[in-house]
DNA sequence: ATCATATATACGAAATTGCATATATATAAA
DNA sequence: TTTATATATATGCAATTTCGTATATATGAT
């Protein structure tokens, strides 16, 4: 992972926001991002799209909808650089959080297998 | 320190390659890293100033040299992403540190104070 | 005072990035 | 098969960023 890419893929403010939101969630979908964001659709494909050819995400189709979680193959430094921010961002997070919270018909997870 | 002004700091190659390479040297001058990096002085000084202007460097002048060093008042995960990212990055800091050592008549360092 | 070295900044041009809109694709339900 | 929902991508434009050059400022030496 080439740290410029890595840091570029960072420096925006719906990456950013989104990539947090995942880590903190674990793993979210398309419709669950745009939601807590505030942003269409179509701008938060093309973000996460970038995060996902950049490395830092991969992502599962579970029936119509699309996950998205961190790559777990990300190097340790990138992990924890992800970890690290997200756990002193909550203040910055507070208002996606808050309507992630009050979304309602959330996609049920699915586990991957078994 | 908002996340996306601090990471919008780390995502250029010359502004990242010269935050790294004061965090491992502690404290370096504008010609030493003109020296390290292989590029021209107003470059240089231009990314230093907006890493300054962003909270991330501050500086000091001795004569005619001006030191910059990592800001000692950076919140404590500001500093640790620097930290793990420079002791993940020797491979991507090699050349630059190699041109650093090979580099003749630094300037001395004179103590602040005291 | 003059000159040399180190650093900072202004400026217009070039390159990159981000955007909204329109549209395409994929899945599920009827 | 038709319709609805979720997601992805293409396109042209707007905004931002970066760059090289020229020049200004600051310090030290002569």
């Amino acid at each position: 992972m080439n740290p410029v890419v890595f840091y570029k893929s960072l420096a925006d403010d719906t990456r950013l926001r989104s990539l947090l939101l995942i880590e903190t969630e674990a793993e979210l979908c398309v419709c669950e991002l745009t939601h807590a964001l505030g942003e269409i659709q179509p701008k938060i494909s093309r973000h996460l799209a970038q995060l996902k050819k950049n490395g830092l995400l991969v992502d599962r189709r579970q029936g119509q909808w699309v996950f998205y979680r961190i790559n777990p193959n990300l190097p340790k430094w990138a992990k924890q650089v992800i970890k690290e921010t997200a756990d002193s961002s909550q203040s910055f997070l507070a208002n996606n959080l808050t309507k992630l919270q009050k979304m309602g018909d959330r996609p049920e997870r699915v586990r991957a297998c078994c």
